[in-house]
DNA sequence: TATATTTACGCAATCGGTTGCGCGACAGAT
DNA sequence: ATCTGTCGCGCAACCGATTGCGTAAATATA
């Protein structure tokens, strides 16, 4: 039963109405100078004869697609997933499709993919930082060409673009008080790369919420500059819990590392919240399963990926904008067993 | 510091060289009828150059791009996020771009999905369907397109094409019969929508595990038909629980729902695995963080979507394949303490 | 009525490769 | 010396939509 029909072209209802192709092209996307029942008539052949727009012929002329490039380190890890999701959700909605691509959190392979997708012609660009980027000269190939480049959460202030964030600072800042407020006095911190804004914003809340309550900022208790995966917490905590006066609670930057320092509490006897307090930071969907229950940051994940995906599609339409904005979103602080020492 | 350099072209190439343009197409592509030190010059006037090509000017003339589409249901599960992680790794080694469109689970967008995808010209489809479908019409404009189509894991064999996946049935039955061994008499199953060949094929291994043990299959014990989240694997076991007779061990067909299985028996004092014992399916993180840990099996998630990529690459390298083949990969029983009632 | 504006549309070049067909040149066969 | 074949490459027509510029007709203004 193959049938492969010709599709059908504009040309196709341009002879049909006896009119030119470019009337037919304009009447579809309402130009100003074709007349209302010429639009009329075009947009009902066109939906009788069931025309499909041919977005790479447009690309083509163009020289850009309706393509969204996304860049993260990972797209299994559930918040990058997530946003992904609300990404897809929003550009769906738009018409636009949206291609991934994996940092694995590597520069080099940033660097690759950067021009992989500069190849394709993306229309639009969302990234969200590898781990080991220090050096953003890979993007300005898409600035200088008017390509709109929209970072989120992993995001540099070396680059004027729009960035969707939150506010790590506050969010370092709230958890770390939560934890003094439950009674803790020793409270280290488990941090990712530091050239990573994010992790050092989320370290510098912390410090502030201890001077705030004049703690002294013990250095020995900051583990910091890794990628804060599982094996990761288990070592930072396993160091720290074997210092001689070990900490009472853990600030960790990623709710990876906060439940590998639950279990290497519950491996080695310590209670939890009494002997040692966790916070992570993402509301990852482990943290609600673990026992006991990991108190968190929540991140949002799908909305910050909505944004994002707005703001590259107002750049597509207005492209005279050229102010760049930096839209920052609230966070939860998420209390669950793995810090409530205190009765509320 | 805007430096908009044209993109040059094989034109460029070709007027530099003195030769035609479709000499320079010819030659990149080490087509026959070029001669070798021809081909050797127009390679390294274009490394030179820094030439580019342009694949959406491909795409138009041969009316069929370098971009691979990804329908899964959402993005944001484990086993979904890790397949895509493997597709897109060998898609971009191979050159390829991937696009992802998400079904959530619903035939309707299945089906728009389909055709967004169909109009954007892919060059191939990888489709893990949605919960909901049981008709696969929107496939068809695809395989009569000579477009290729590559089902994974969640597949159909209505349809006449590649297909990648496990053996559900064997480890339907591996899984239960652990259980079996194990001790466990009454074993209950929780499963998803039966025209899912996933989940009727580990039902009737369940069902075969049974047999082999002279064991009464009892359809009360059986519950299937959802979307095996986590609410419903919550209420399925609270419903479970609940029988005069209740079972003393579940199978369940997902993680997700074998995770509730376990909080209903920690909220409700019922020991696992002495009381009940719990086995999932797809050995998601969460599978390991619980307590206690969740005996499973193991799906290759990652390499599972690496060979779909392969498959549809191979296809778009010989047209004339039309062979459908089915793939079939190895799991493994993991088990944890949440099964594990003897000695080993 | 003549001129200025506006309205509505057509012309034709363009985007960058791809590919069927053809043709000249040169080598080997007869 | 003629014929046949192969090799290496060019011609030109695509693929389908976009868009700057031009223009005829309709309307407004003087």
């Amino acid at each position: 039963m193959k049938q492969k029909k010709r599709e059908i072209t504009i040309y196709d209802i341009a002879s049909e109405l006896n009119v030119s192709p470019s009337t037919v092209s304009r009447a579809l996307k309402d130009h100003y100078s074709i007349g209302k029942e010429m639009i009329e008539a075009v947009k009902k052949l066109a939906r009788e004869r069931g025309y499909r727009p041919n977005h790479i012929a447009a690309s083509l002329r163009k020289n850009k697609t309706n393509t969204i490039g996304v860049m993260i380190s990972w797209i299994n890890r559930p918040f990058v997933s997530s946003m992904i999701s609300g990404i897809e959700e929003e550009a769906s909605n738009a018409g636009c499709n949206v291609i991934i691509s994996q940092s694995h959190d590597s520069y080099e392979h940033e660097i690759a993919n950067a021009r992989a997708l500069y190849n394709s012609r993306i229309g639009g660009l969302i990234v969200s930082l590898a781990m080991e980027t220090r050096k953003y000269n890979h993007f300005s190939t898409f600035l200088d060409n008017d390509i709109p480049v929209v970072f989120v959460d992993r995001v540099t202030d070396d680059l004027n673009c729009d960035k969707v964030v939150i506010d790590n600072f506050a969010a370092g800042l709230m958890a770390t008080t939560h934890l003094i407020e439950q009674g803790c006095k020793r409270i280290a911190h488990l941090s990712g790369a530091q050239h990573r804004s994010i992790y050092k914003q989320r370290a510098e809340g912390y410090m502030e919420a201890l001077r705030r309550h004049n703690i002294e900022i013990d250095e020995s208790l900051i583990l910091s500059g890794g990628m804060l995966n599982s094996e990761e917490g288990y070592r930072m905590t396993e160091h720290l819990m074997s210092l001689p006066n070990p900490p009472d609670a853990i600030f960790s930057a990623n709710d990876t590392a906060a439940v590998s320092a639950i279990q290497y509490a519950k491996h080695n006897g310590i209670k939890i919240p009494q002997k040692l307090a966790v916070m992570g930071f993402n509301n990852d969907p482990v943290s609600l399963i673990i026992d006991p229950t990991l108190s968190t940051v929540s991140h949002p994940a799908v909305d910050m990926g909505k944004i994002a995906a707005r703001q590259v599609l107002k750049h597509r339409e207005h492209k005279d904008i050229i102010t760049s904005e930096t839209i920052t979103l609230k966070t939860d602080l998420i209390i669950r067993e793995s810090t409530l020492r205190k009765k509320r």
